[in-house]
DNA sequence: ATTACAAGCGGAACACCGCTCCATATATAT
DNA sequence: ATATATATGGAGCGGTGTTCCGCTTGTAAT
């Protein structure tokens, strides 16, 4: 029951950004105002859930997709599912960019600035963090989309820059990802700015750099 | 409206097992029968969390401490008050475990055996944690309530143990609260049987322990 | 172009939630 | 025994997630 929710519309939320392919795989699997309204719908959510956090009603999302909300619940049938789509889709999002700083920056800055926006992703994302510990089972298996997607990313990255000798080549992307991720969230009492979190992030990638092979 | 919350009736949730004192003060400031209901609600809402999370409906808390809804909103004037109660009382208990323990054994054995409760504490309010996080600003007051009753707790053992020389010096409590707390949380998808966080905790205590000042 | 129909749609309705309100009941001081 | 401040219970309110189903519409075969 819980298993059977593969062939779902989420997958089909391109054109958001990343419309590189026609999303068209089976003869005419989805219609194409259902399409337009699975686009709109998971555009509204993520405005929403940015604004108002994950708690914001459906209809609300419903509304200003400007569907009904029957329409809601015919491409994503429980509430949890679209908060499912939504961070799949902001995943998804984080990882594109890698190879969009890569391409456009050497090694080491490439891999500073896709850290940054790790970090921005991250702490956009405390309210869904809350949601992701609060012991529903439908959010389980986003950690893992979380790892499989963005471990290659951050995994290209550093090769670039271990290649350079701009960092170690020992560190398994999987830690670091998990570590920042575990120092963005549980925020110290007076830690207002975040300034302490920013300061053991930015130690955290000294740790990095210590010990490459090469200064240049 | 938030701030006046004060002389509520969430400290007088005495006896519950540390009934100590007979939660008298002013003169006669509750009724028998309302605090016989207080505790009962405590009781009550404690087990119902355990089992069905933070967000079990206040009507089964109600029912299963067999009081109206209209009492439980009497004493708890919103949900949440409810759960900071049950917070602090189980914080409480979790401070109170430490002389307990001290007075029961040998410093470096109570400190073992406290640092497990505490992970047992941490570990049980995994849903709390969420709730925690979720930007309610009705448990913006937990942190610091945990902080002050943990950490002098803590102190204590680890003074005892550091005049023995089983631990180091130097180790600050709230450090070491949070790290606990904060591996914890967030555990790795294949984690299952959360070895990774126990043996993480584990190392974390080596560490403690490494450069004591004897080794007797 | 017409037709047939699966796919999609909207929103009333339902069950359940947190919370309010107030007529009623009761513990306590006198 | 009486007075009264205090406490109680539950119907009811507004809001939520979710279901259901009659109606509409895109699509493909004709």
């Amino acid at each position: 029951m819980v298993d059977s929710m593969d062939n779902k519309a989420e997958e089909q939320g391109e054109g958001l950004k990343t419309s590189g392919e026609p999303s068209v795989r089976a003869p005419r699997r989805v219609r194409a105002d259902a399409q337009r309204n699975i686009d709109s719908l998971l555009q509204s959510a993520m405005q929403v859930f940015a604004v108002s956090g994950v708690d914001a009603p459906v209809r609300e999302i419903a509304e200003k997709a400007g569907v009904g909300i029957g329409t809601v619940y015919r491409h994503f049938p429980e509430r949890s599912d679209l908060i499912v789509a939504v961070f799949r889709h902001e995943v998804d999002a984080c990882a594109a960019a890698a190879a969009t700083l890569a391409s456009e920056y050497e090694p080491g800055e490439a891999l500073s600035r896709w850290m940054q926006r790790y970090v921005d992703f991250i702490a956009a994302k405390r309210g869904l963090a809350a949601a992701l510990h609060s012991g529903n089972p439908a959010f389980d298996v986003l950690p893992a989309y979380f790892q499989k997607h963005l471990r290659p990313a951050l995994q290209n990255l550093l090769d670039a820059a271990a290649a350079e000798g701009k960092v170690r080549t020992d560190v398994d992307p999987d830690d670091l990802l998990m570590a920042v991720a575990s120092l963005s969230s549980f925020s110290a009492p007076g830690d207002s700015q975040g300034d302490q979190k920013r300061r053991m992030i930015a130690l955290l990638m000294d740790g990095l750099r210590y010990n490459a092979t090469a200064p240049q």
